[in-house]
RNA sequence: GGAGAGGUGGCAGAGUGGUCGAAUGUACCUGACUCGAAAUCAGGCAUACCGCAAGGUAUCGAGGGUUCGAAUCCCUCCCUCUCCGCCA
């Protein structure tokens, strides 16, 4: 959520800033709000400056055996009108309320100026695309070769979109994971944790999911006392983890926290009908080993730095060619000021293909959460949260399996990955 | 699932219809004393919104209700704790 103040006091700036990320903000929207909000605000609180007056001299009299009847008749006329005022503030307050919440982030400066994905910048190569000397298979027609991939099967069992593993191919995917884990939890200082998979709409709130995106989740509706309350499965621990801090105040003395966790991930790619229907690329279920950082506000953007890198060592320790992209304007998330996406490449495909994403939400997700620290002067202060995937443990299982092909068809397995495979070396065609 | 007890400021904890936004303790900040610290003493110390300011408004788990007036009474819900049952 963007800062109230910032719209109240320069809302053309603003509204320029979120036109870059091809926002349209209805400013006159926004200023026919805001009047009509100071208008019936003054009002009603004059009203319940009255009541609250003239209802203390009630008890002062009373205390002292008065009688009260001339001033109860007095306050008596005023209760309708407060009623009318308080409702018709209560509106206007939600009105505005829906209009901020829908609002995404303003791009931070540094951010490329772009329209979509093709004016993305280029950050950085690291590694070298391997060569093969025999035609190349994708990681579906591999995973067949070598057995424990089954498409067809999981579709029984589900339907479109869902993947079923076994044998060495499902160990190899926990390898991942695993390694991925302890490599953020051994050398870059995360805490490992284990969150709730389904989490509350307040939750969805605090990170941005909602309102605006509530057609991408999966939600499980249950009773509650007597309407019904949903639960949601989380698209990313993201959820989960950032709203740990959710109305808390950290010490400044524990910033920054740092935490890591594997989790599955649910979406329901609403609206990408036909896109990457083949294989493990895009799945209503994955894995994914997400850091989550809430830090300092002078210190987010070095920690987003330290964040792509920490996401950054897992593939150079897996050996995997890839890229660093800085999103343009127009390709941000919704609750983002400054997004990297690593790209990692892809021989069958020719092309490099997101595997991690990691942004600066400053205080974006903080001030929907109230998520705050305990500043140098004692004062709550909002808190910066950045997050990353380190990395999507689903689509890395693709890169090691397309990038260590053999001509036969069997896949070595990366180094680091061994002692996670019982020592194995290779993955053997069946 | 059954029975009971609770949810108040950073923390602990009073407050059961009227100068209560809330005693007290503790933590924290400032000052005094001290060479310095501890102890002690004095003062300060919730958040948000409106206002140039004075000041005002709201917030005592959430929502609704009663009332001139609600932390306090009523209703619904959520959460926590204790005991019992069931259970991976």
């Amino acid at each position: 959520m963007l800062d109230i103040q910032a719209l109240r006091n320069d809302l053309a700036n603003v509204a320029a800033r979120l036109a870059t990320r091809g926002f349209v903000l209805d400013t006159a929207k926004f200023e026919q709000l805001e009047a009509e909000r100071k208008t019936i605000q003054t009002r009603t609180q004059e009203l319940q400056a009255g009541r609250n007056a003239t209802s203390k001299q009630i008890g002062f009299a009373k205390s002292k055996g008065e009688d009260t009847t001339a001033i109860m008749a007095e306050v008596a006329s005023l209760g309708d009108e407060l009623k009318l005022a308080e409702t018709g503030l209560a509106v206007v307050l939600a009105e505005l309320q829906s209009l901020l919440e829908e609002l995404p982030n303003l791009p931070h400066d540094s951010v490329p100026v772009g329209k979509s994905e093709a004016d993305n910048v280029e950050v950085r190569k690291v590694g070298t695309k391997p060569s093969f000397d025999f035609a190349v298979q994708d990681h579906v027609s591999l995973g067949e070769k070598i057995g424990g991939l089954d498409f067809a099967t999981a579709t029984k069992i589900s339907g479109a979109r869902f993947s079923l593993l076994t044998g060495g191919l499902a160990r190899l995917h926990r390898a991942l994971a695993q390694f991925m884990l302890d490599t953020h939890t051994d050398q870059h200082g995360y805490v490992e944790t284990y969150v709730p998979y389904l989490v509350n709409a307040a939750s969805m709130r605090g990170t941005g999911q909602l309102p605006k995106f509530e057609e991408d989740l999966f939600k499980v509706p249950r009773q509650m006392g007597d309407g019904e309350e949903n639960f949601y499965l989380i698209p990313t621990a993201e959820v989960p983890v950032t709203n740990m801090v959710r109305d808390e105040i950290v010490p400044l003395e524990k910033l920054p926290l740092k935490f890591v966790a594997h989790t599955p991930c649910f979406r329901s790619e609403a609206g990408s009908a036909g896109r990457d229907t083949r294989g493990l690329i895009r799945q209503h279920q994955f894995d994914k080993v997400e850091l989550v950082q809430m830090v300092d506000p002078d210190e987010s953007f070095a920690a987003l730095e330290q964040l792509l890198g920490h996401a950054e060592t897992i593939l150079q320790k897996l050996g995997l060619h890839y890229r660093v992209v800085k999103l343009c304007t127009g390709d941000i998330g919704f609750s983002s000021s400054t997004t990297y996406d690593i790209e990692v490449w892809l021989p069958a495909q020719d092309t490099y293909r997101e595997i991690s994403s990691c942004s600066n939400f400053e205080a974006f997700q903080a001030r929907r959460m109230q998520a705050r620290f305990r500043n140098a002067q004692g004062k709550p202060e909002l808190l910066h949260t950045l997050n990353g995937s380190g990395l999507a443990v689903g689509r890395t299982l693709v890169a090691v399996l397309e990038n260590y092909q053999q001509a036969d068809g069997s896949i070595v397995i990366p180094e680091v990955l061994r002692p996670y495979m019982g020592g194995l070396s290779k993955l053997a065609i069946a």
